[in-house]
DNA sequence: TAAGATTATGAGAGCGCTCTCAAACTCTTG
DNA sequence: CAAGAGTTTGAGAGCGCTCTCATAATCTTA
């Protein structure tokens, strides 16, 4: 199918290429007869306006990027990031925008890629997933002035320039760690993870809530893991020598990975040691125990991630945006709670 | 930073417009020397073509599309999904193409969305996922000439015109099943899917395995599910009052439900039902019993898709091309074939 | 070394839009 | 109903590339 122009649109509804346009881009003071009979034009034929034509003219590509660093690879068959890219493209789909993919699997993809996409002036803005502390890509797109926003919080140091989206880690790993200590267990140890700002939150959430309530916070219950299963399973197994009665971990990822290697070594979930993850995955309803974890809006952040980058992009000097948004805590019976 | 033209380019290595882009689109005849000098401003600059002007003039965008039908939505999750996006995302990077990303969640989202995509000139190829058997998508981007691949085979009617990669589902079902049979058991049900190729095939393999060895088919140990572990779970219940001996679940994650729903009746996997699976999910490795399950080479789909595409997009009118890739079986505890 | 063939480079048009500016048209209101 | 104000429309330039065509430079070969 040949694909029409605005001059040609504008020939059939007897109207100059001008008018079509502004049409197209809802510009006031045009007679309501000639609009309608545009409108009418456009949507019997179909036309869409090329998008190339319009972004080199306006300098605008209605292209949005999304892009998650080389580090991210692995853990990109996370769910989590499912649910992320399903929020950012439908919010991008009911603002006429198109969301591209960027994955990085390795430094030197990265480096390439990304010059690409800053400078070719490919793309409006980004929505970037760092769960990792340091970026040379953050700073490459703050050179070239594209808009962006980060999913979850940045590093304090550079907190202040940087629009995001985030959840409560903090309140989250509170109320987890909480949650535990209400239940009588005193010995609480953490699956912890490193070099992620999501991560040192946690921490700082779950050392505030023994802090409240008086118990001292014991290095040696708190093993270092990545998010995964595999990451789980190993840090539970060193951690089981210390014998904790309780165990946060800092992903429900990790959180199967423990129950897997209490299991392995003979004892109880939660009878002989209780778990708690975090992020409330499908899996958790369905694990073995089901299991008690903090449930953060996942959906939701995606979307508030794209709303925000596009309302950045419209009203483009303005402060940095920091949106953190609410979890809360979802007991089931992997914390001995309920049976 | 500012954004350089190629006219600026130009000055700075003392040539013209065309001269730098015959040296970007590595074009023959231009003096080595001049070359290089070219080259090398282009390097130090970090110089980028303005991928709208690029576009506009030669329509060609170097964007491929993404696509997944609305019916997919809730499926994205599954982790095959990001296996497919993270291959076509390495071919596209790898050859300089830009992965946009449609997911359709509404009927109407689609029809919007489609109509835009196909004939905005944004995107030169598309990579479908249709496992759906109807699709309306289709009939629109044959009707805009735009080059796709899909993955998974379409119905027979429409398969000679078009370009496909799937795994030979068939073949997989059939070693499944074989496997089953070779161990023993009688009567093997099938947890079975409907409306996609994917699954008449699986099915048809299965009936063929059965067929070959002359077992009978007996409809009734067939049940229809979905691809989720929710929908095995519930299949499994239903199956379970024929007393089958063995199952084989068109999936991993149906499979899991079936183990889950087993496990509820008070049975055990593999001694009063064996389980095999297809797929090869992560999960399957770790779960318990391990899964006896289908390998199917998930990333080599996505990659050969998207590089058939290229090929494609190349080459313009050329012969559908049909990719089927082997798969294989692999035995763990579930079957009741090792302990 | 002059003529023809070949290779290297530049000038110019044009891709399909947006946006500014000027012209034409429609209201007011005295 | 003429003059001024406001509204509606069209013409034209320009966004940064690619690609064709003409010209300039270089290489052949007699």
């Amino acid at each position: 199918m040949k694909r029409l122009t605005l001059e040609e649109i504008g020939q059939i509804a007897g109207v100059s290429r001008s008018t079509v346009s502004r049409v197209i881009n809802d510009h006031p003071n045009i007679r309501p007869a000639v609009r309608q009979r545009v409108a009418d034009v456009i949507r019997e034929t179909g036309y869409q306006p090329n998008s190339a034509a319009r972004s080199l003219a306006s300098s605008q590509s209605r292209v949005f990027g999304l892009v998650m660093p080389s580090i991210l690879q692995s853990a990109f068959a996370d769910p989590y990031y499912a649910l992320v890219i399903q929020a950012i493209s439908h919010a991008c789909n009911q603002n006429d925008y198109t969301p591209a993919l960027f994955l990085f699997q390795t430094l030197e993809e990265e480096e390439k890629t990304s010059q690409r996409i800053v400078a070719s002036g490919l793309i409006d803005g980004l929505v970037i997933t760092a769960d990792t502390i340091e970026s040379a890509f953050v700073s490459k797109i703050q050179q070239y002035d594209i808009p962006f926003v980060q999913i979850g919080r940045p590093p304090r140091s550079s907190m202040a320039d940087i629009s995001y989206v985030d959840v409560d880690n903090e309140a989250g790993a509170y109320l987890a760690a909480s949650h535990l200590i209400q239940l009588g267990y005193r010995r609480i140890g953490q699956l912890a993870t490193a070099h992620n700002t999501a991560g040192a939150d946690r921490d700082a959430g779950y050392r505030q809530a023994l802090a409240d309530r008086g118990l001292p916070i014991d290095e040696s219950l708190i093993e270092i893991s990545d998010f995964s299963e595999a990451g789980g399973y190993a840090a539970m197994r060193n951690l089981l020598e210390r014998q904790p009665e309780a165990v946060f971990a800092q992903s429900d990822a990790i959180a199967l990975g423990a129950i897997r290697a209490i299991r392995d070594s003979g004892l109880n979930v939660p009878d002989d040691i209780a778990v708690v993850g975090f992020d409330d995955m499908p899996l958790a309803a369905s694990a073995d125990p089901p299991l008690t974890t903090v449930r953060q809006p996942i959906y939701r952040t995606g979307l508030l991630a794209a709303e925000a980058l596009i309302d950045i992009t419209r009203t483009s000097p303005m402060p940095a945006r920091h949106i953190v948004l609410p979890v809360e805590l979802v007991i089931r019976a992997s914390s001995g709670a309920v049976s």
